[in-house]
DNA sequence: CAGCATCCGTGCAGATACTG
DNA sequence: CAGTATCTGCACGGATGCTG
């Protein structure tokens, strides 16, 4: 069985994981976690266009997830280090399923778009 | 390689996948017509609480990416039928592998929280 | 039956400015 | 450096009512 039937369940837990896989910059938090730990200007300036708010925000929710790891260093100027934890690096998988399927399907989605966009 | 690096491009089609597999009612109604074609309101009744409008939309998009067919019989009343496409159907893989991520590591998920969320 | 038209509320992304 | 504080806007989900 693909799914144990609960997965229409509005509360089911499993639309929490598909949230944070469908959130853009979890995603390219944790691809850009993958080759080591960063800090917190480096994933910034890695991610590109992101306002701090919002990269804050998503990397308190995948610390509470525990997807990943956070460590204050207590110097002048702060310093803090974003690490993936094994659970967080266990998603690298399934995400690359995604981008797989992604690389593999879209032209066809990309034709099958402009056919229906074509002429009424 | 897990991505060809463009997965940071904002304009990156493999964003597109991800904003789909991330909907909330595009994952139901694959899944609701992995056994076969159904009717709009047997497509609305087996999801549960989703909006005409929202599910008209979510078809639509769907209908326009390939991943379904919608046939119309020009019938009184009317009858509309959806089916999964080939392409609609290979998604119903990735699904199942983000499903068993989710199932597996589920428990650790709702642990770290509450570990977060403990005493401050 | 299968939807379209319309309206509403609002959550939330993002920009900007400031601080320990 | 690594955030917080504050404001804005608007995309989007959802409810309701109508129609071929």
């Amino acid at each position: 069985m693909v799914t144990k039937g609960n997965a229409f369940d509005p509360n089911c837990p499993t639309r929490t994981i598909l949230d944070r896989i469908g959130d853009k910059w979890t995603v390219l938090v944790v691809l850009s976690l993958r080759s080591g730990p960063l800090r917190f200007t480096e994933l910034r300036d890695g991610i590109g266009r992101v306002a701090p708010k919002v990269l804050t925000q998503t990397l308190r929710r995948m610390e509470r997830d525990g997807l990943i790891t956070r460590e204050v260093y207590p110097e002048i100027p702060p310093r803090v280090v974003y690490t993936l934890t094994p659970m967080g690096a266990s998603l690298i998988e399934p995400i690359s399923v995604i981008t797989d399927w992604a690389e593999t399907h879209v032209p066809a989605i990309t034709r099958a778009q402009q056919r229906y966009d074509e002429p009424a």
